[in-house]
DNA sequence: AAATTGATTGAATGATCATTCAACGAATGC
DNA sequence: GCATTCGTTGAATGATCATTCAATCAATTT
Protein backbone atom coordinates (compact mmCIF):
# COMPACT_ATOMS: atom_id res chain seq x y z
CA UNK A 1 0.00 0.00 0.00
CA UNK A 2 0.97 3.70 -0.81
CA UNK A 3 2.60 5.28 1.74
CA UNK A 4 0.52 8.19 2.73
CA UNK A 5 -2.62 5.94 1.69
CA UNK A 6 -1.08 3.58 5.30
CA UNK A 7 -0.61 7.04 7.11
CA UNK A 8 -4.19 8.04 6.48
CA UNK A 9 -5.54 4.63 7.37
CA UNK A 10 -3.83 4.44 10.67
CA UNK A 11 -4.86 7.57 12.25
CA UNK A 12 -8.25 6.52 11.52
CA UNK A 13 -7.74 3.19 12.60
CA UNK A 14 -6.34 4.65 16.10
CA UNK A 15 -9.82 7.33 15.83
CA UNK A 16 -12.03 4.59 15.90
CA UNK A 17 -10.60 2.37 18.43
CA UNK A 18 -10.28 5.33 20.68
CA UNK A 19 -14.13 6.00 20.15
CA UNK A 20 -13.99 2.44 20.72
CA UNK A 21 -12.19 2.54 24.15
CA UNK A 22 -13.73 5.56 25.43
CA UNK A 23 -17.60 3.79 24.65
CA UNK A 24 -16.11 0.49 26.69
CA UNK A 25 -14.38 2.07 29.28
CA UNK A 26 -15.26 5.98 29.48
CA UNK A 27 -12.50 9.29 29.66
CA UNK A 28 -11.07 8.30 32.77
CA UNK A 29 -10.05 5.04 32.31
CA UNK A 30 -8.67 5.30 28.83
CA UNK A 31 -5.16 4.12 28.03
CA UNK A 32 -3.10 4.12 24.95
CA UNK A 33 -1.85 0.47 25.35
CA UNK A 34 -6.28 -0.10 24.87
CA UNK A 35 -6.35 1.66 22.12
CA UNK A 36 -3.62 0.15 20.67
CA UNK A 37 -4.68 -3.29 21.70
CA UNK A 38 -7.70 -2.34 20.12
CA UNK A 39 -6.66 -1.03 16.78
CA UNK A 40 -4.48 -3.77 16.58
CA UNK A 41 -1.35 -2.37 16.59
CA UNK A 42 1.25 -2.16 19.34
CA UNK A 43 1.86 0.25 21.98
CA UNK A 44 4.64 2.67 20.97
CA UNK A 45 2.28 3.38 18.18
CA UNK A 46 0.31 6.12 19.22
CA UNK A 47 3.21 8.75 19.62
CA UNK A 48 4.14 8.14 16.34
CA UNK A 49 1.14 9.16 14.59
CA UNK A 50 -0.09 11.68 17.50
CA UNK A 51 2.00 13.87 19.03
CA UNK A 52 0.52 12.27 22.56
CA UNK A 53 -2.60 11.21 24.44
CA UNK A 54 -4.31 14.47 24.00
CA UNK A 55 -3.71 15.23 20.60
CA UNK A 56 -5.48 11.77 19.59
CA UNK A 57 -7.93 12.60 21.52
CA UNK A 58 -8.49 16.42 20.46
CA UNK A 59 -8.34 14.46 16.77
CA UNK A 60 -11.33 11.91 17.60
CA UNK A 61 -13.35 14.51 18.82
CA UNK A 62 -13.01 16.78 15.65
CA UNK A 63 -13.32 13.72 13.76
CA UNK A 64 -16.79 13.51 15.37
CA UNK A 65 -17.92 16.62 14.90
CA UNK A 66 -17.06 16.36 11.26
CA UNK A 67 -18.82 13.32 10.78
CA UNK A 68 -22.14 14.72 12.35
CA UNK A 69 -21.80 17.84 11.01
CA UNK A 70 -21.91 15.99 7.34
CA UNK A 71 -24.43 14.21 8.34
CA UNK A 72 -27.36 16.58 9.58
CA UNK A 73 -26.16 19.05 6.40
CA UNK A 74 -26.66 15.92 4.05
CA UNK A 75 -30.12 15.91 5.66
CA UNK A 76 -30.65 19.41 5.47
CA UNK A 77 -29.71 19.48 2.04
CA UNK A 78 -31.82 16.44 0.82
CA UNK A 79 -34.74 17.50 2.71
CA UNK A 80 -37.92 18.89 0.61
CA UNK A 81 -37.84 22.34 -0.38
CA UNK A 82 -39.49 24.19 2.27
CA UNK A 83 -37.71 25.56 5.72
CA UNK A 84 -40.28 23.35 8.17
CA UNK A 85 -39.52 20.16 6.00
CA UNK A 86 -35.67 21.04 6.65
CA UNK A 87 -36.54 21.67 10.56
CA UNK A 88 -38.48 18.54 10.45
CA UNK A 89 -34.82 16.48 8.76
CA UNK A 90 -32.85 18.16 11.16
CA UNK A 91 -34.91 16.47 13.91
CA UNK A 92 -35.52 13.22 12.64
CA UNK A 93 -31.88 12.89 11.50
CA UNK A 94 -31.28 13.46 15.44
CA UNK A 95 -33.12 10.68 16.63
CA UNK A 96 -32.38 7.98 13.85
CA UNK A 97 -30.05 4.75 14.74
CA UNK A 98 -26.65 6.07 13.02
CA UNK A 99 -26.11 8.82 15.49
CA UNK A 100 -28.83 8.61 18.15
CA UNK A 101 -27.56 5.33 19.66
CA UNK A 102 -26.12 3.93 22.87
CA UNK A 103 -22.27 4.32 21.56
CA UNK A 104 -22.47 7.47 20.02
CA UNK A 105 -24.37 9.35 22.98
CA UNK A 106 -22.21 7.94 25.46
CA UNK A 107 -19.09 9.12 23.76
CA UNK A 108 -20.31 12.54 22.90
CA UNK A 109 -21.38 12.66 26.65
CA UNK A 110 -17.86 11.93 27.69
CA UNK A 111 -16.08 14.26 25.93
CA UNK A 112 -19.10 17.34 26.85
CA UNK A 113 -18.01 16.10 30.40
CA UNK A 114 -14.05 16.89 29.34
CA UNK A 115 -14.72 19.76 27.14
CA UNK A 116 -14.26 22.61 30.21
CA UNK A 117 -10.74 21.93 30.66
CA UNK A 118 -9.87 21.45 26.93
CA UNK A 119 -9.79 24.50 24.87
CA UNK A 120 -9.45 22.97 21.81
CA UNK A 121 -12.50 20.49 22.33
CA UNK A 122 -14.40 23.86 23.50
CA UNK A 123 -13.91 25.33 20.45
CA UNK A 124 -14.68 22.77 18.16
CA UNK A 125 -17.96 22.25 19.70
CA UNK A 126 -18.87 25.71 20.36
CA UNK A 127 -18.38 25.64 16.36
CA UNK A 128 -20.86 23.39 15.55
CA UNK A 129 -23.45 24.06 18.06
CA UNK A 130 -23.57 27.27 16.67
CA UNK A 131 -23.72 26.10 13.23
CA UNK A 132 -26.55 24.34 14.10
CA UNK A 133 -28.42 26.96 16.12
CA UNK A 134 -27.71 29.31 13.13
CA UNK A 135 -29.08 27.23 10.13
CA UNK A 136 -32.24 26.36 12.56
CA UNK A 137 -32.54 29.51 13.27
CA UNK A 138 -32.61 30.64 9.49
CA UNK A 139 -34.97 28.02 8.81
CA UNK A 140 -37.16 28.96 11.56
CA UNK A 141 -37.12 32.85 10.32
CA UNK A 142 -37.90 31.59 7.11
CA UNK A 143 -41.06 30.10 8.40
CA UNK A 144 -41.91 33.82 10.12
CA UNK A 145 -41.86 32.41 13.04
CA UNK A 146 -40.92 34.98 16.14
CA UNK A 147 -38.29 35.01 18.02
CA UNK A 148 -36.62 32.24 15.48
CA UNK A 149 -33.01 32.34 17.18
CA UNK A 150 -34.40 31.48 21.01
CA UNK A 151 -36.41 29.07 18.93
CA UNK A 152 -33.64 27.28 16.93
CA UNK A 153 -31.67 27.54 20.54
CA UNK A 154 -34.45 25.49 22.31
CA UNK A 155 -34.98 23.11 19.55
CA UNK A 156 -30.95 22.55 19.42
CA UNK A 157 -30.66 22.20 23.38
CA UNK A 158 -34.12 19.96 23.64
CA UNK A 159 -31.95 17.17 21.05
CA UNK A 160 -29.09 17.27 23.60
CA UNK A 161 -31.13 16.97 26.19
CA UNK A 162 -32.73 13.90 25.32
CA UNK A 163 -30.05 12.23 24.19
CA UNK A 164 -28.81 12.99 28.44
CA UNK A 165 -31.78 11.18 29.31
CA UNK A 166 -31.60 8.37 26.37
CA UNK A 167 -28.14 7.95 28.62
CA UNK A 168 -29.37 8.36 31.98
CA UNK A 169 -32.67 6.58 31.94
CA UNK A 170 -33.14 4.11 28.68
CA UNK A 171 -35.95 2.78 29.70
CA UNK A 172 -37.83 5.38 29.51
CA UNK A 173 -36.63 7.39 26.68
CA UNK A 174 -35.89 5.31 23.33
CA UNK A 175 -35.32 7.38 20.56
CA UNK A 176 -38.69 7.13 19.13
CA UNK A 177 -39.79 8.60 22.51
CA UNK A 178 -37.65 11.52 21.90
CA UNK A 179 -38.80 11.79 18.68
CA UNK A 180 -41.78 12.44 19.90
CA UNK A 181 -41.09 14.78 22.21
CA UNK A 182 -39.36 17.19 19.82
CA UNK A 183 -42.25 16.80 17.44
CA UNK A 184 -45.07 17.56 19.96
CA UNK A 185 -43.02 20.72 21.04
CA UNK A 186 -43.19 21.84 17.47
CA UNK A 187 -46.36 20.98 16.84
CA UNK A 188 -47.93 22.79 19.50
CA UNK A 189 -46.04 25.50 19.06
CA UNK A 190 -45.87 25.87 14.90
CA UNK A 191 -49.51 23.75 13.86
CA UNK A 192 -49.78 25.15 10.38
CA UNK A 193 -45.66 24.22 9.82
CA UNK A 194 -45.92 20.88 11.64
CA UNK A 195 -48.49 17.98 11.24
CA UNK A 196 -49.19 16.34 14.62
CA UNK A 197 -47.19 12.58 15.18
CA UNK A 198 -49.82 9.79 14.68
CA UNK A 199 -48.76 8.21 17.53
CA UNK A 200 -49.07 11.23 18.78
CA UNK A 201 -52.56 12.44 18.05
CA UNK A 202 -54.00 9.07 18.95
CA UNK A 203 -53.47 9.62 22.66
CA UNK A 204 -53.81 13.02 22.67
CA UNK A 205 -57.62 14.46 24.03
CA UNK A 206 -58.13 17.94 23.57
CA UNK B 1 -15.85 19.13 69.00
CA UNK B 2 -18.06 16.28 69.60
CA UNK B 3 -17.02 13.34 67.43
CA UNK B 4 -19.83 12.68 65.25
CA UNK B 5 -20.31 15.90 64.60
CA UNK B 6 -16.40 16.18 63.34
CA UNK B 7 -17.36 13.15 61.31
CA UNK B 8 -20.25 14.72 59.34
CA UNK B 9 -17.96 18.18 59.05
CA UNK B 10 -15.18 15.87 57.51
CA UNK B 11 -17.54 14.48 55.02
CA UNK B 12 -18.93 17.67 53.97
CA UNK B 13 -14.88 19.33 53.96
CA UNK B 14 -14.31 16.72 51.52
CA UNK B 15 -16.93 16.30 49.26
CA UNK B 16 -16.81 20.20 48.75
CA UNK B 17 -13.00 20.20 48.32
CA UNK B 18 -14.07 17.36 45.53
CA UNK B 19 -16.49 19.96 44.02
CA UNK B 20 -13.96 22.58 43.75
CA UNK B 21 -11.33 20.24 42.14
CA UNK B 22 -13.66 18.81 39.74
CA UNK B 23 -14.53 22.43 38.79
CA UNK B 24 -11.29 23.50 39.11
CA UNK B 25 -9.14 20.32 36.85
CA UNK B 26 -12.33 18.11 35.60
CA UNK B 27 -12.78 14.45 36.63
CA UNK B 28 -9.47 12.91 34.61
CA UNK B 29 -7.14 15.38 36.80
CA UNK B 30 -8.74 14.60 40.18
CA UNK B 31 -6.64 13.58 42.66
CA UNK B 32 -7.00 12.79 46.22
CA UNK B 33 -3.64 15.02 46.81
CA UNK B 34 -5.11 17.55 45.90
CA UNK B 35 -8.62 17.38 47.12
CA UNK B 36 -6.78 17.23 50.87
CA UNK B 37 -5.36 20.12 50.06
CA UNK B 38 -7.99 22.27 49.60
CA UNK B 39 -9.91 20.56 51.88
CA UNK B 40 -6.77 21.68 54.37
CA UNK B 41 -6.37 18.25 55.29
CA UNK B 42 -3.66 15.60 55.30
CA UNK B 43 -2.85 13.28 52.15
CA UNK B 44 -4.34 9.72 53.63
CA UNK B 45 -7.56 11.35 55.04
CA UNK B 46 -9.86 10.28 52.10
CA UNK B 47 -8.98 6.85 52.95
CA UNK B 48 -10.57 7.65 56.42
CA UNK B 49 -13.44 9.10 55.51
CA UNK B 50 -14.39 6.81 52.75
CA UNK B 51 -13.56 3.71 51.52
CA UNK B 52 -11.60 4.84 47.99
CA UNK B 53 -11.95 7.55 45.65
CA UNK B 54 -15.04 6.24 43.36
CA UNK B 55 -16.49 6.04 47.03
CA UNK B 56 -16.10 9.68 47.60
CA UNK B 57 -17.16 10.77 43.95
CA UNK B 58 -20.13 9.19 44.55
CA UNK B 59 -20.54 10.80 48.04
CA UNK B 60 -19.88 13.72 45.88
CA UNK B 61 -22.55 13.26 43.16
CA UNK B 62 -25.13 12.27 45.63
CA UNK B 63 -24.28 15.55 47.85
CA UNK B 64 -25.30 17.33 44.87
CA UNK B 65 -28.26 15.53 43.91
CA UNK B 66 -29.97 15.85 47.42
CA UNK B 67 -29.09 19.48 46.84
CA UNK B 68 -30.43 20.05 44.07
CA UNK B 69 -33.39 17.92 44.74
CA UNK B 70 -34.39 19.75 47.98
CA UNK B 71 -33.52 23.23 45.83
CA UNK B 72 -36.26 22.42 43.17
CA UNK B 73 -38.32 20.80 45.55
CA UNK B 74 -38.71 23.85 47.75
CA UNK B 75 -38.98 26.03 45.12
CA UNK B 76 -42.27 24.17 43.98
CA UNK B 77 -43.78 24.17 47.57
CA UNK B 78 -43.10 27.67 47.67
CA UNK B 79 -44.91 28.67 44.52
CA UNK B 80 -48.44 29.95 44.10
CA UNK B 81 -50.88 27.58 44.19
CA UNK B 82 -51.41 27.04 40.67
CA UNK B 83 -49.93 24.40 38.28
CA UNK B 84 -48.21 27.28 35.97
CA UNK B 85 -47.35 28.89 38.82
CA UNK B 86 -44.96 25.95 39.89
CA UNK B 87 -44.01 25.14 36.16
CA UNK B 88 -42.81 28.63 36.22
CA UNK B 89 -41.18 28.31 39.59
CA UNK B 90 -39.10 25.12 38.22
CA UNK B 91 -37.98 26.86 35.23
CA UNK B 92 -37.07 29.80 37.16
CA UNK B 93 -35.26 27.67 39.49
CA UNK B 94 -33.20 26.12 36.80
CA UNK B 95 -31.79 29.21 35.41
CA UNK B 96 -30.69 31.27 39.25
CA UNK B 97 -27.22 31.76 40.00
CA UNK B 98 -27.51 29.26 42.73
CA UNK B 99 -27.35 26.62 40.44
CA UNK B 100 -27.19 27.47 36.97
CA UNK B 101 -23.74 29.00 37.68
CA UNK B 102 -20.49 28.25 35.37
CA UNK B 103 -19.02 25.85 38.13
CA UNK B 104 -22.33 24.17 38.86
CA UNK B 105 -23.01 23.18 35.44
CA UNK B 106 -19.16 22.30 34.92
CA UNK B 107 -19.59 19.75 37.75
CA UNK B 108 -22.94 18.38 36.39
CA UNK B 109 -21.78 17.95 32.98
CA UNK B 110 -18.27 16.10 34.17
CA UNK B 111 -20.04 13.71 36.26
CA UNK B 112 -23.09 12.96 33.63
CA UNK B 113 -19.72 12.40 31.14
CA UNK B 114 -18.67 10.27 33.34
CA UNK B 115 -22.24 8.55 34.39
CA UNK B 116 -22.63 5.77 32.20
CA UNK B 117 -19.40 3.73 33.32
CA UNK B 118 -20.54 3.89 37.26
CA UNK B 119 -23.97 2.11 37.92
CA UNK B 120 -24.23 4.23 41.29
CA UNK B 121 -23.82 7.78 39.27
CA UNK B 122 -26.56 6.24 36.85
CA UNK B 123 -29.05 5.10 39.51
CA UNK B 124 -29.07 8.42 41.62
CA UNK B 125 -28.99 10.75 38.26
CA UNK B 126 -32.02 8.33 36.88
CA UNK B 127 -33.91 8.96 39.80
CA UNK B 128 -33.60 12.76 39.97
CA UNK B 129 -34.43 12.89 36.55
CA UNK B 130 -37.65 11.11 36.94
CA UNK B 131 -38.87 12.50 39.63
CA UNK B 132 -38.09 16.40 38.18
CA UNK B 133 -40.18 14.92 35.09
CA UNK B 134 -42.88 12.96 36.90
CA UNK B 135 -43.64 16.29 39.13
CA UNK B 136 -43.49 18.30 35.98
CA UNK B 137 -46.13 15.80 33.63
CA UNK B 138 -48.40 16.05 36.89
CA UNK B 139 -48.54 19.26 36.80
CA UNK B 140 -48.83 19.70 32.97
CA UNK B 141 -51.59 17.09 33.46
CA UNK B 142 -53.56 19.69 36.20
CA UNK B 143 -53.20 22.29 33.40
CA UNK B 144 -55.42 19.96 30.78
CA UNK B 145 -52.49 19.61 28.42
CA UNK B 146 -52.29 16.89 26.03
CA UNK B 147 -49.48 14.56 26.18
CA UNK B 148 -48.15 15.78 29.70
CA UNK B 149 -45.22 13.31 29.61
CA UNK B 150 -43.65 14.00 26.60
CA UNK B 151 -44.13 17.90 27.46
CA UNK B 152 -42.69 17.09 30.74
CA UNK B 153 -39.47 15.21 28.79
CA UNK B 154 -39.32 17.86 26.78
CA UNK B 155 -39.38 20.77 29.15
CA UNK B 156 -36.71 18.91 31.22
CA UNK B 157 -34.38 18.21 28.69
CA UNK B 158 -34.08 21.78 27.46
CA UNK B 159 -32.99 22.93 31.19
CA UNK B 160 -30.02 20.08 30.57
CA UNK B 161 -29.24 21.38 26.70
CA UNK B 162 -29.39 24.78 27.37
CA UNK B 163 -27.30 24.17 30.78
CA UNK B 164 -24.28 22.49 28.06
CA UNK B 165 -25.05 25.56 25.54
CA UNK B 166 -24.23 27.88 28.22
CA UNK B 167 -20.99 25.69 28.99
CA UNK B 168 -20.11 25.68 25.77
CA UNK B 169 -20.72 28.84 24.12
CA UNK B 170 -21.33 31.22 27.03
CA UNK B 171 -20.84 34.49 25.03
CA UNK B 172 -24.22 33.53 23.11
CA UNK B 173 -26.09 31.57 26.19
CA UNK B 174 -25.88 33.53 29.56
CA UNK B 175 -28.83 32.43 32.40
CA UNK B 176 -30.84 35.10 31.40
CA UNK B 177 -31.47 34.00 27.65
CA UNK B 178 -31.59 30.26 28.60
CA UNK B 179 -34.48 31.19 30.54
CA UNK B 180 -35.79 33.46 28.17
CA UNK B 181 -36.20 30.30 25.63
CA UNK B 182 -37.87 27.68 27.85
CA UNK B 183 -40.18 30.81 28.77
CA UNK B 184 -40.84 31.49 25.10
CA UNK B 185 -41.34 27.98 24.52
CA UNK B 186 -43.98 27.35 27.34
CA UNK B 187 -45.77 30.62 26.23
CA UNK B 188 -46.06 29.55 22.56
CA UNK B 189 -47.18 26.25 23.86
CA UNK B 190 -49.77 27.38 26.11
CA UNK B 191 -50.37 30.73 25.94
CA UNK B 192 -53.30 30.85 28.28
CA UNK B 193 -51.39 29.28 31.36
CA UNK B 194 -47.93 31.44 30.68
CA UNK B 195 -47.53 35.06 29.76
CA UNK B 196 -45.07 36.48 27.15
CA UNK B 197 -41.61 37.69 28.45
CA UNK B 198 -41.54 41.09 28.94
CA UNK B 199 -38.38 41.12 26.91
CA UNK B 200 -39.79 38.50 24.35
CA UNK B 201 -42.37 40.22 23.68
CA UNK B 202 -40.88 43.65 22.84
CA UNK B 203 -38.63 41.49 19.98
CA UNK B 204 -41.90 40.03 18.79
CA UNK B 205 -43.38 41.18 15.32
CA UNK B 206 -46.38 38.97 15.19
C1' DA C 1 20.20 -5.57 -5.19
C1' DA C 2 22.15 -2.28 -2.20
C1' DA C 3 21.09 1.71 0.23
C1' DT C 4 17.98 4.67 2.18
C1' DT C 5 13.99 6.04 4.21
C1' DG C 6 9.87 5.19 6.69
C1' DA C 7 6.82 2.18 9.64
C1' DT C 8 6.36 -0.83 13.54
C1' DT C 9 7.48 -3.20 17.52
C1' DG C 10 7.68 -3.81 22.52
C1' DA C 11 10.68 -3.42 26.40
C1' DA C 12 12.51 0.22 29.44
C1' DT C 13 11.89 4.62 31.80
C1' DG C 14 10.09 7.75 34.81
C1' DA C 15 6.19 10.10 36.50
C1' DT C 16 2.02 10.10 38.81
C1' DC C 17 -1.12 8.58 42.21
C1' DA C 18 -4.38 5.72 45.16
C1' DT C 19 -3.88 3.41 49.09
C1' DT C 20 -1.65 1.71 53.38
C1' DC C 21 0.18 2.16 57.78
C1' DA C 22 3.08 3.17 61.68
C1' DA C 23 3.44 6.87 64.55
C1' DC C 24 1.53 10.69 66.96
C1' DG C 25 -1.98 13.66 69.15
C1' DA C 26 -6.37 14.79 71.06
C1' DA C 27 -10.59 13.65 73.09
C1' DT C 28 -13.29 10.55 76.04
C1' DG C 29 -14.17 7.40 79.75
C1' DC C 30 -12.83 5.64 84.09
C1' DG D 1 -4.69 11.79 85.88
C1' DC D 2 -4.37 7.36 83.30
C1' DA D 3 -5.82 4.42 79.78
C1' DT D 4 -8.20 3.85 75.78
C1' DT D 5 -10.14 5.00 71.71
C1' DC D 6 -10.49 7.78 67.76
C1' DG D 7 -8.65 11.24 64.39
C1' DT D 8 -4.82 12.75 61.78
C1' DT D 9 -0.50 12.88 59.63
C1' DG D 10 2.69 12.14 55.81
C1' DA D 11 6.13 9.04 54.21
C1' DA D 12 6.44 4.51 51.90
C1' DT D 13 4.54 1.17 48.65
C1' DG D 14 3.17 -0.61 44.54
C1' DA D 15 0.46 -0.23 40.53
C1' DT D 16 -0.56 1.98 36.41
C1' DC D 17 0.59 4.38 32.31
C1' DA D 18 2.26 7.87 28.80
C1' DT D 19 6.15 8.32 26.39
C1' DT D 20 10.75 7.13 24.48
C1' DC D 21 13.82 4.62 21.76
C1' DA D 22 16.86 1.08 19.98
C1' DA D 23 16.07 -2.53 17.09
C1' DT D 24 13.68 -4.68 13.28
C1' DC D 25 11.07 -4.92 9.22
C1' DA D 26 9.10 -3.20 4.78
C1' DA D 27 8.87 -0.18 1.05
C1' DT D 28 10.99 2.89 -2.06
C1' DT D 29 14.82 4.76 -4.57
C1' DT D 30 18.97 4.56 -7.21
Amino acid sequence: MARDAIKELRRVQLIEATIDCVARKGFSELTLAEVAVTAKLSTGIVNFYFKSKDALLAATLAHMVEEYRRYWRGNVAAAGPDAADKITAMLEGDFQRLVANRKTVTVWYAFWGETRWRPDFMSVCQDLNREFQSVAADLFAALGVPDPTLIAKGFSAMSDGLWLDMLINPKETDRETARRVVRAFLHGLFPQHFAADAAEASTSAA
